[in-house]
DNA sequence: GTCTATAGGCCGATAGAC
DNA sequence: GTCTATCGGCCTATAGAC
């Protein structure tokens, strides 16, 4: 038998964390699936086969589930970005971040919630300039290592664009239109090989 | 009194335009201002000040609502779109269009609404690759106008690019976020500047 | 074309037993 | 921590009077 204090066995580590995991769970496939309008408690409850009161007792409002379903999304997200960041070809590999077509699903439902939910657009807000601010850095880096002048190629602008051009491939291949696609794409991964694949020459 | 025949004048112009006009307008500002989410007969009843009821007797169902608000949008921002197309300096026309912070709020509810509104989606999809037609149009005409090659720079990339940075510059802005924004922007415009306005002295 | 009335369903959230 | 029971609210949609 332990000889730690109730308490500090008890205080919230008690919770069945099953069930907290398998309610966020739940929420992330049905948002991910039906859109934000279809998350309910009740919803969730038959998803994840358990009652809907359940979902109440862990979280006492859904505005409360959502942020915490927000931040487990967004912890996995940022620890994926950080270990593209680091890797030998930092671009490609955000690049391929920016491409993979499961994060912006969900990404997408929660910028539409925020238009019109506080408590999230601040945490959404903040999760942005975060992500913008280490392509930033990775792509600086880039170009200063090829000597290309960051007055005439900002690293925010290549950035913005980076990010934008794969939010909208997505958002184009989930509307089930994918023309011109590989173009784009080849035309992008041009301009990364030239960074990183180790010619340093100049662009345009 | 008129001499055409009844059923012209009455086949379904019989209608009250004015409540169908202030059922979608009401629609629309309240997808604009709560979301897709917050949209329901009785809402748009409260908005209109008319009866909930009489959104069902314009409106079958609410995806047919979706739907009619979908192609009355779309058609305003074709006419905007085409108009920009056709001035005297399109790329900066068209750049306009994307930055406009009032056309794309709507858009990120229906294209959110899309991955799970299959009707919905097919429309979208229709009208992105109309979008995107124009850009290119216009985008290869500029490029070839000032001997640019179209392999180095494929017009289809340059569009998805400038329609992404759009949009995210946009997204960020709702969230409140536009740190930045103004060094993208003029980097943009200068790459546009650089197609339309001709050299620093040349100004067509 | 607009109204009243109403059916039938899913929702968030709480109270209280165990 | 999980259950049963339940309240009050908003929803889509229809029927039928005028």
């Amino acid at each position: 038998m332990s000889t730690r204090p109730i308490a500090a066995r008890v205080s919230n580590a008690d919770r069945n964390l099953k069930s907290r995991t398998a309610i966020l769970a739940a929420a992330q496939q049905i948002m991910r699936e039906e859109g934000y309008a279809a998350v309910s408690s009740r919803r969730i409850a038959a998803q994840a086969e358990l009652k809907s009161q359940l979902v109440h007792y862990y979280f006492k409002t859904m505005d409360e589930l959502f942020l915490a379903l927000f931040h487990d999304v967004e912890e996995q997200f940022f620890a994926r970005l950080d270990r593209a960041a680091a890797s030998d070809r930092p671009l490609s590999a955000l690049w391929a971040v920016c491409r993979d077509v499961h994060g912006p699903r969900l990404t997408k439902e929660f910028v539409a919630m925020a238009t019109h939910h506080d408590a999230l657009r601040g945490e959404i807000a903040r999760a942005a300039e975060r992500t913008r601010s280490v392509f930033v850095a990775r792509i600086a880096h880039a170009l200063s290592a090829n000597g290309v002048s960051q007055d005439a190629w900002p690293p925010l602008a290549l950035a913005v664009l980076m990010d934008g051009a794969g939010r909208l491939l997505i958002a184009d291949h989930t509307l089930g239109a994918t023309a011109g696609h590989a173009e784009v794409i080849a035309f992008i991964e041009r301009q990364i090989a030239r960074l990183e694949g180790g010619a340093p020459d100049e662009r345009r």
